[in-house]
DNA sequence: TCTGGGGTCCTAGGACCC
DNA sequence: TCTGGGGTCCTAGGACCC
């Protein structure tokens, strides 16, 4: 068996846990650069709200019902899973975060216990000690687990926890299951599903097993045996080293001089290159790019990008920010607008089994990494802002940011005195 | 006017090998 | 002029996830 905690609307639960005035009122909360709609409390998706929507378009339904807007806070968000983690610990020995607001709880070896109380237990204990809301489904598989937990959020009566094990009641949920909803099936996999009129998890469930594989892959064929109790899937879970590692952003206004482009992606080279000793590793590649607004037809469109090869791995700040402002200055071209740039790093290797280049001379990495160990040091003690490189110019990214909650929780200055009691 | 960001895995096809 | 068969590895692009 496995368990699935799935935050509610979490990026609004973690805002309303300060801000308990806000609870039954719609609140939505927006991606970077105030774009879209990506988290909704269930009282702004009962207006319309659709995720992923455009600020711009929701803005009259935003003001008609007084709907509290906030700019995305990850440091609150990110300090807030990190709370929700600790206490799902507590129940389980072994337990995969697979995103940033759910986890799956591995239930082996636990047998003895009631599960239907067990789930309903994680959920309350999560929602005593961090503030959120936490539906939790415990099932045979973990493609079945996800769709216990929707069952909660969808009948509150079952308090947050569901445990679906018999044959016959995962039949009758699937025979009301759409499809579409379940882990897996996506846009053109629905689709093919509805030209063959399957609407249900459960008419999924009874096509032939090698029609599944032959129009779905065998991502599709696991998913189908998922649903009938086969335990297939594993996952990569987020506390695994990541094979790569991105920093992109749009900006509030559009690019069209050289030197600022490359002041942007100094910074998303120098975030970069931050992530990538945080985790231990370097990178043997870096991908920079730069494209225009993809929604203005009446501009010149342009995706300018380039892949930059190091001879030695590296996570040095010095190095992947001197190469990505090189390559930025490269594949920019005079007349075209930039919306948007970032930096990839791929080819990541542990930073201890770097496979040293016969060229570089000793003298130049001992340098460069006294430099990046100084640069570490400043950062741990005075902050992430603190210091930077001159090609990184102000530091800050052109960004629009105008509904930003405090760091309730990250940050000493914004902690709400209210709050202390 | 205003439209997010960061990942993973699979697959088909090309390059190359004997 | 006629030109096999069986592999591996790599990569770009697609599909999916939150």
């Amino acid at each position: 068996m496995y368990a699935l905690a799935d935050c509610n609307n979490f990026f609004v639960s973690c805002e309303r846990v300060f801000r308990p005035d806000l609870e039954r009122r719609p609140v939505i909360v927006l991606s970077n650069n105030d774009g879209c709609a990506v988290a909704r409390s269930n009282e702004a998706k009962a207006l319309g709200i659709a995720m992923g929507a455009p600020y711009f378009k929701i803005r009259d339904i935003v003001e008609r019902h007084n709907v509290a807007v906030f700019s995305g806070n990850h440091a609150l968000y990110g300090d807030m899973s990190r709370r929700v983690r600790l206490t799902l610990k507590e129940f389980a020995p072994h337990i995969e975060i697979y995103s940033i607001d759910e986890a799956f709880l591995d239930l082996r070896g636990m047998e003895h216990l009631d599960f239907n109380a067990l789930a309903k237990q994680i959920s309350a204990r999560c929602r005593k000690n961090t503030g959120i809301p936490v539906s939790v489904g415990i099932a045979p598989t973990r493609t079945l687990a996800k769709i216990a937990s929707k069952l909660c959020k969808q009948y509150p009566k079952l308090q947050g926890g569901c445990y679906m094990h018999r044959a016959e009641d995962i039949e009758k949920v699937l025979r009301r299951y759409p499809v579409n909803d379940v882990w897996g099936v996506g846009r053109k996999m629905f689709a093919k599903l509805q030209d063959r009129g399957i609407n249900t998890a459960y008419d999924f469930t009874q096509m032939p097993r090698l029609q599944v594989q032959r129009l779905f892959g065998i991502n599709g064929l696991r998913t189908w045996r998922e649903l009938q109790g086969e335990d297939c899937i594993e996952i990569a879970t987020t506390t695994d080293s990541r094979q790569s590692i991105s920093n992109t952003r749009s900006f509030s206004s559009e690019i069209t001089q050289c030197g600022e482009l490359a002041e942007q992606v100094a910074n998303f080279a120098a975030m970069t290159a931050e992530k990538l000793r945080q985790q231990g590793s370097a990178c043997g590649e870096l991908h920079i790019f730069a494209v225009t607004n993809r929604f203005r037809d009446d501009q010149p469109q342009s995706y300018a990008n380039a892949i930059v090869h190091f001879n030695e791995p590296t996570n040095s700040s010095r190095k992947i920010i001197s190469a990505a402002v090189a390559t930025a200055k490269e594949i920019f071209v005079e007349g075209y607008a930039y919306k948007k740039a970032g930096v990839t790093a791929t080819k990541l290797v542990p930073q201890d089994s770097i496979t040293l280049d016969l060229f570089t001379a000793e003298g130049d990495r001992s340098k460069d990494e006294r430099l990046t160990k100084v640069l570490d040091e400043i950062t741990a003690k005075a902050g992430s802002d603190s210091i930077r490189f001159g090609a990184q110019g102000s530091g800050r990214i052109r960004m629009a940011n105008e509904h930003c909650s405090p760091c309730y929780t990250t940050r000493w200055e914004d902690i709400p005195t209210a709050t202390i009691k």
